[in-house]
DNA sequence: CGCATTTGACCTGCGC
DNA sequence: GCGCAGGTCAAATGCG
């Protein structure tokens, strides 16, 4: 924006003599937003604030070319008749000093035309007729001809900026299909791995459509498997199409093309969580992690299944009482994908002075509860930046350390997020997809049942912990950035890593709505979560197996690209919002987040999740 | 006057 | 069935 404006002024000076200002001027703001770091939202605002500015000094400067020019003329007018080679007709248009032949090339190519302009007018025999005016020099003339060049110029401007809006709303178009594409594509690639981790289940599980494609290539094979099990999980709604198509504009149906409603851009949009398949089973309207014997007998009897929740309008393990309730639109809004989009929720802890964390997002408190425990009241937020989002978010202030807020978020955004958003927006429909689409490997499903806390992650470079919970009824991942982590002996990192080094460092894994890198297997996650630590904290006392198993699961978990992009959202999303300008001051939603280094042990225990994690 | 917040009531799920 | 706790609603209230 600033170097933008900077081109303008400087364009628009150099105008003032006239000669390549015109075509130059308004090209540089694209190229130049395209070297700002958030290039789309640089393009964005650059766009939009070039337009302002540059619409404004187009006004001045045309009305003061206009009078400048009808002065001319008048005073023409009074001393004498207009000079021959000045035709009236050509006065009245505006543009002085232009024959027709100069019209007709400034409206062909306005650089061509200033310069072969300017030189014959100067080397012309024709300025008999200014210089006979005594008062008319080559100084007026030039003048005229700059008047010229600025109206085209304004007209070209205009054009620019209207190709500018164009070509933002379709970067805002391409960006968001982009993006839901992606998190399809990334639970698509978990089910992928996780069919190829358990390929003896598959088999079992599969084996009516194995045999039909048993000659067949092993993809096919998978894509049979996975793109069914792709339809069915993400669409509660695909199960019936003639309600999906209404909900995918305002129900955060990200799977939903949105060819149904071109014009709704769906960027923040995020693939719904989903349950029914792998090892998440629901049973009697509780969500339940199965172990691997249930997985199978569940799997067996999918499809049939599926047909009854066909018939049902709503899955069988959604309790059909508890929907209306969340859902905003109680009438004609379908609400499989909301209901169980309400499952996942991302917690994240950090200190803070204010009320709320800066999220860049816009929320309206709509209830708030004393929680058992808690002598702190739990303020219930929803988001209010579109009719009938279904984002709600809870703030907490932790019982033992009043400095942190615990503010937990749960579901998707069904419209465009502001860029200081995005971050969050991401982290919980990441997290959402990575709890609920499965890529938890079944080993752990009789874990994740019997167990309230099932994995803990730590991110050396930041101190930040991540755990996943996956107790009922709400998994959640929660971002615990209070804490301390316990460095790698051999970590030569600095304690308190300066916030533009985590910046930098979680830039590339803190595109979760774009990350072609991610999807590379090789490159999500070791290079992220450098060290990733797999702490078996079980409030049972079975350490060994048990803590196997929790490590294997941890590990598997660890290096799924959704768990990747969780934190690194979330950390960017987190230190965006330390850093005291980034919150973009959307919303209510002011407060300043003190990014907590130090203090370890300061992990407040907490009665739901990762209370007593820290074995 | 419109919008956001507050706050008590209500609903629901779950454990006993 | 009852009580508790979490979550949501909606009227009342405050504020710009």
């Amino acid at each position: 924006m600033e170097s933008y404006v900077g081109v303008k002024r400087k364009n628009v000076v150099v105008g003032g003599d006239g000669r390549e200002l015109p075509v130059v001027a308004p090209l540089p703001s694209p190229s130049s937003a395209a070297t700002v770091e958030f290039p789309a939202v640089g393009l964005g605002y650059a766009g939009m604030t070039s337009t302002k500015e540059a619409g404004g000094y187009q006004e001045r400067r045309v009305v003061v070319g206009e009078m400048d020019f009808f002065k001319t003329t008048e005073k023409r007018g009074e001393r004498k008749e207009p000079p021959p080679s000045l035709p009236p007709a050509t006065a009245a248009n505006g543009h002085a000093g232009a024959s027709p032949d100069d019209l007709s090339l400034n409206k062909d190519d306005l650089t061509i035309n200033m310069g072969l302009l300017v030189g014959r007018r100067r080397n012309s025999g024709s300025e008999e007729s200014i210089v006979d005016d005594g008062g008319f020099s080559s100084n007026d003339e030039e003048h005229r001809e700059d008047k010229a060049a600025l109206a085209v110029t304004k007209a070209e401007i205009g054009r620019l900026s209207e190709e500018n809006k164009r070509l933002k709303n379709m970067l805002s178009n391409v960006t968001t299909k982009y993006n839901s594409l992606q998190m399809q594509f990334v639970t698509l690639m978990q089910q992928r791995r996780s069919v190829l981790a358990a390929p003896i289940h598959q088999h079992e599980l599969l084996d009516p459509e194995k045999k039909e494609q048993e000659g067949n290539q092993q993809h096919q094979h998978h894509q049979q498997q996975l793109i069914p099990r792709q339809f069915i999980s993400l669409g509660s709604a695909s199960l019936q199409p003639d309600v999906e198509a209404p909900h995918s504009g305002g129900g955060g149906d990200i799977c939903a093309p949105s060819s149904s409603n071109p014009d709704t851009t769906v960027p923040a949009m995020m693939p719904l969580p989903h349950f029914d398949h792998h090892n998440h089973q629901i049973h009697g309207g509780r969500e339940r992690c199965s172990s691997p014997a249930e997985t199978d007998h569940h799997r067996h009897h999918q499809q049939e299944q599926q047909q009854q929740q066909q018939q049902q309008l709503l899955p069988s393990w959604l309790p059909t009482d508890k929907v209306p309730r969340f859902l905003p639109g109680k009438g004609p809004e379908p609400v499989p994908e909301a209901a169980t989009m309400r499952k996942a929720r991302v917690s994240v802890r950090a200190r803070s002075d204010a009320p709320m964390i800066s999220d860049g997002c816009q929320w309206r408190k709509y209830g708030q509860k004393m929680a058992k425990g808690n002598p702190c009241p739990r303020a219930y937020y929803r988001c209010t930046m579109a009719a009938g989002c279904p984002v709600r978010k809870q703030v907490q202030r932790c019982a033992e350390d009043r400095t942190v807020l615990i503010t937990t978020y749960e579901g998707n955004h069904n419209h465009p997020l502001p860029p200081a958003a995005m971050a969050m927006a991401s982290t919980t429909a990441a997290a959402a997809s990575m709890l609920l689409s499965g890529s938890m490997p079944s080993a752990d499903g009789s874990l994740m049942a019997g167990s309230n806390f099932l994995a803990r992650a730590v991110l050396p470079c930041s101190s930040t912990v991540a755990t996943i919970s996956a107790s009922a009824p709400f998994p959640t991942v929660t971002l615990d950035l209070t804490q301390t982590a316990t460095p790698p002996a051999s970590s030569t990192q600095p304690p308190r890593p300066e916030p533009a080094q985590l910046q930098a460092a979680l830039a590339e894994a803190a595109r979760p709505v774009a990350l072609p890198q991610l999807f590379g297997q090789k490159l999500y996650d070791q290079s992220k979560l450098s060290a990733v630590q797999a702490v078996a904290g079980t409030k049972g006392s079975d350490g060994g197996a048990l803590a196997d198993t929790v490590n294997a699961a941890t590990a598997a978990i660890a290096s799924d690209p959704n768990f990747t992009a969780v934190l690194a959202a979330a950390l960017t999303s987190y230190i965006g919002s330390s850093s005291g300008s980034g919150g973009g001051g959307a919303g209510g939603s002011s407060g300043t987040v003190q990014p907590l280094m130090s203090g370890g042990g300061d992990s407040c225990s907490r009665d739901d999740k990762i209370g007593e994690q820290n074995s």
